[in-house]
DNA sequence: ATCGCTAATTGCGATTTCGCAAATAAGAAT
DNA sequence: ATTCTTATTTGCGAAATCGCAATTAGCGAT
């Protein structure tokens, strides 16, 4: 689509995804990508839709949302710049497992899943950074089972701010922000509660002076104690 | 362990993670397998052991179990006959993630993980059908993530058995029964509820008829019913 | 600056599910 | 057959969480 703009191989040389490949390589694959922005709130795909693209995020972030039976959203998890997205063909299924929603504008590149096996087998290292991708997802995926089912959701709201503060954080003078609007139902859906919940824990929390929030906005000021509450410590 | 026994190639050519391979190379597979036993109740691996083998289950029934921070254990699948675990290689892991316990004495083919390599690279089909296994695995548990997030236990409970039911289930001549041994607790270690709940949930069910229940051991007389709990329908 | 939309807050009663405790039952071992 | 161990059942009160509803607040668009 955008084969005018020169894509620089620095571009994606240091990202997880690509480590161990040549220069020329990278090249080569690159050649092979369109580059492609999505305005925020935009959805890239669709859960269900036929996969014909793999995905690079490179710079942004996109929330990947289920949709139950009943039609209650919950999102799966949220990627961040550097990290490949509907990779459907890694995991040989021909549609994407859930939606991808542009949280922020976002910057991707693509590539035709014509192209896939060609780069898989072309480039081992590709084919293995993938498979350790999945592994890790498959890792927290379990892991947030775990918590579903065993912890309580005072522990899991923690440890999901805890998390993305981690994950996308960025210092400011106050405290560690959340750098892409998010909503109460948007924690919500990320951990399995109502959005009144996660209201009620936040206003406690802010009242402790362990955060600062305002709408779709949350600041992390202790996120030590935080850290304590997610692991089901002391509830003081 | 056991290069004694002639190990055929038909044991294992007809099992999912060896389609699309030929009979000569199934026989050099085989070749570098060990077959071993282990009784009921035996431990086969550990969570977080280093993964020195990968295992392909030839008969029987394996618990995968995870333990959480405080000691809550929870059942993260059950491996039935035919099925490869212990693939810490695919996710590119070098320990096990859970605990692999033999739910009934099990006859279990193992390879060193030195031969992982090898035969992922000499025989592309198999590591293509190592590929879905794991795309498969990944989607059950975001599947179960959705599950625990907006269901409730009753639902959750119901959808458990009847999968079970569907996965390992042997008809008799009252329904079909779950073909090894299973508590209420293990059924609350799948669904993350109590030993306690489920039983009120059993013995619910059972006035109703809809199942038959004993000492570990579950049968679905009318799991259409079951079915319709679990999708969240009418509670009649 | 004002309007309008969406997000956030919060009180309160309703439900769901838990957790304890005590009793019973089913097999396994002797 | 008897004893022992482990699984199951069930009542009941407690706790966590939901869900409704009404209000308030924040921010973008006009």
């Amino acid at each position: 689509m955008n084969k005018m703009t020169l894509l620089d191989v620095s571009l994606i040389k240091n990202l997880d995804p690509f480590v161990g490949m040549e220069d020329t390589a990278l090249q080569d694959v690159l050649d092979l990508s369109d580059s492609m922005h999505y305005a925020k709130g935009k959805m890239i795909f669709r859960e269900g839709d036929q996969a014909k693209c793999f995905y690079l995020l490179l710079d942004g972030h996109i929330r990947v949302v289920k949709t139950s039976p009943h039609g209650e959203q919950i999102i799966a998890r949220v990627i961040s710049s550097g990290e490949l997205f509907g990779i459907a063909k890694a995991l040989h299924r021909d549609t994407y497992p859930a939606d991808a929603v542009a949280a922020v504008d976002c910057l991707v590149l693509c590539w035709s899943n014509r192209h896939w096996d060609k780069i898989v087998n072309a480039y081992p290292s590709f084919a293995s950074n993938t498979n350790k991708t999945v592994g890790k997802r498959l890792a927290e995926t379990q892991a947030r089972v775990m918590e579903l089912a065993t912890e309580r959701v005072e522990q899991r709201v923690a440890s999901t701010i805890v998390k993305l503060a981690a994950q996308t954080g960025k210092k400011t003078n106050e405290g560690i922000l959340i750098d892409f609007p998010i909503s109460r139902q948007d924690v919500s859906e990320m951990t399995g509660t109502t959005l009144h919940t996660v209201s009620r824990l936040m206003s406690a929390w802010e009242s402790k002076g362990w955060v600062k929030s305002g709408r779709q906005k949350i600041t992390l000021l202790e996120s030590h104690k935080l850290a304590m509450v997610a692991a089901g410590h002391d509830k003081n």
